[in-house]
DNA sequence: TTAAAATTGACAGCATGCTGATTATCAGTA
DNA sequence: TACTGATAATCAGCATGCTGTCAATTTTAA
């Protein structure tokens, strides 16, 4: 098996690029400038809020010193604020500002419209069959990134 | 579907993440440091002689922005050289090294294995119903990102 | 209670990927 | 031939993601 066209690693990588892409353009037709990382911070912050950042790394399986950077911008955006817990002075809790609960609103049809998108090639069977495969592969593989995927569990409610 | 976790794009990022993971792993362990970005440009070098990056990028879908530092550490490695063309002063055309062609033997047994790993979730049925899909979307959504997919038409056999 | 271990967050540094600009060169045409 | 446009490569700058390290703080254990 040696066509790089016949690897997974290698197709993987391909349609996660053409999604980044997708994604952006979609977001940005209703005029917003955010990335797929930073709408998914967003999301689970407002699923959660006071949250901490390491419990929402793990959330959504981003690395401890990638999302540093990524709930900056977003607190630069003036979506979250950030502050320090009152239980634990190392931790840092998140919550949604007004504008970012607005831009939440505005973006989901967005991003579902580009989810759409990145699957046009597939009728409703094949993205629904594409789907299952999707989760199932990832789930076996989980724990084998530095990042692995942790449930909510203890997620915060409080300041 | 606000369900973050039944959006194609998120769960995408994801396998990506983990098959980068899987993909280090495996080509550390028979002693090499290399991404999977560098492999493929390898590999692809390897079946087009004298290649130029231009044309290296779209055979693997790159951005032009980024080939060039992809080049430039397999270059430094040693396991590919780097020439003006003679044809065209403005190209630069690669060739395999020596020792890139040994890298490219002994690489190859690993990121098989690393393939493996990737869809070890999934069983063989699964498994070949998975690439064939990812082969279909991401053909019909090729042209959406910067860098799309270019057949190779004139790939190049000369210095 | 005090020392060891774990946890949260941050930093430096590297490697993709992107946007947008610039330089050098080539190709086609007026 | 001279001009125009296209092309190959590079660069600056930004945003993920990673490795590895560190400081501050909390928790656990001796």
């Amino acid at each position: 098996m040696h066509d790089l066209d016949q690897m997974p690693g290698h197709l993987i990588r391909r349609l996660q690029q053409i999604a980044v892409a997708v994604f952006h353009a979609e977001v940005e037709a209703v005029g917003f400038d955010m990335t797929p990382v930073q709408f998914a911070a967003l999301v689970r912050v407002s699923e959660n809020p006071g949250i901490d950042q390491i419990t929402l790394a793990g959330l959504i399986a981003y690395d401890r010193t990638t999302i540093a950077g990524v709930v900056d911008r977003l607190v630069q955006k003036g979506f979250l604020s950030r502050a320090v817990s009152e239980k634990d002075r190392r931790a840092k809790v998140l919550h949604m500002t007004d504008t970012g609960n607005e831009a939440l609103t505005r973006l989901r049809p967005a991003v579902d419209k580009a989810q759409d998108v990145m699957l046009s090639g597939l009728d409703r069977q094949e993205a629904e069959d594409f789907m299952r495969l999707l989760h199932k592969a990832t789930e076996a593989v989980n724990g084998l990134s530095r990042a692995p995927l942790r449930s909510a569990s203890k997620a915060a409610e409080k300041t």
